[in-house]
DNA sequence: ATTGACTCCTGATGGC
DNA sequence: TGCCATCAGGAGTCAA
């Protein structure tokens, strides 16, 4: 679920709460995540957290001595409550800290990850390889026709590959598309290069778009203050069971890479 | 080197 | 009402 929109929301939403904050004690509810949390994290008590930025879809928490590297899955969330707030179900991790606030990670699924990195987290396997940040100077027409242009495969793929671009999921990358008039079945090397430029922008406006509405929440996703995101009202094509607001066409639904698409087969070619 | 299938897990939904 | 199958926003890993 949290595409980078969601994981931005969540950044701002824990960072004024969180920062310059002492640990004071750490609760694993339960350590069993993608890969299991380390008894590193346990024993964070009496550190301090000096900042909260994002790569990708990770979160990363620099601490005063080494780094927590967060990911929300499919279905994790964060949430900042008074320190004995009663947990819910499914709220793994809890970090207290010395201004009486509980930062609680939720994960149903327990798709997400907590890692420690004891050395620079960017350095970390599985954030070093990533590509460009979306909303940054490195994300460009050129950069992007580059990568397309030996590639078979679908369109969309390429877009939600993090190797090449980070933190295009699979709601964004059909939003994406959408905007730029590409179906998502295009082998990415038959888009034509102002095609490409077309949709580098598109991809800039939606997720700029989604950030200003707090991201999309479509079941678990909750902002730090337990609000939804409202970006959902917001969605052109995404799960539209319906017509193309702009032609009137039906819209087509298709699997790509195991992830539903949705596109006009009138706006989109 | 790319690619597509498979995998982890819980919960919501829809059909019978 | 209940039971079962199917599907869901991520992404690493593996085999071809």
């Amino acid at each position: 679920m949290p595409e980078l929109p969601e994981v931005e929301t969540t950044r701002r939403g824990i960072e004024p709460q969180v920062c310059g904050q002492r640990i004071d004690a750490v609760v694993l509810r339960e350590t069993r995540l993608r890969w299991p949390i380390s008894a590193e994290v346990a024993r964070l008590e009496g550190r301090r957290i000096l900042d909260v930025s994002r790569r990708g879809k990770y979160l990363i928490m620099r601490l005063d001595e080494g780094s927590l590297i967060w990911h929300l899955g499919m279905s994790g969330s964060m949430r900042v409550l008074p320190v004995g707030t009663a947990a819910q179900l499914h709220e793994h991790v809890e970090l207290q800290l010395g201004n009486g606030q509980a930062l609680k990670f939720r994960d149903p699924r327990r798709f997400g990850a907590l890692l420690y990195s004891a050395t620079s987290p960017l350095q970390h396997p599985l954030l070093r390889e990533l590509g460009p940040e979306p909303l940054g100077d490195q994300f460009h027409a050129e950069y992007l026709h580059r990568c397309c242009r030996q590639r078979s495969a679908a369109i969309k793929n390429v877009l939600m590959n993090s190797h090449i671009v980070v933190g295009v999921g699979n709601i964004y990358a059909s939003e994406a598309l959408y905007r730029a008039g590409i179906r998502p079945g295009r082998a990415a090397r038959r888009v034509s290069k102002p095609r490409i430029a077309k949709l580098v922008e598109a991809v800039r406006q939606t997720l700029h778009s989604a950030i200003a509405c707090g991201g999309t929440t479509l079941q678990d996703f909750t902002q730090a203050d337990g609000n939804p995101g409202y970006f959902r009202q917001e969605l052109l094509v995404y799960g539209n069971k319906a017509d193309c607001k702009v032609c009137g066409t039906p819209i087509k639904h298709v699997v790509l890479g195991q992830r539903s698409s949705y596109y006009c087969p009138q706006c989109q070619s």
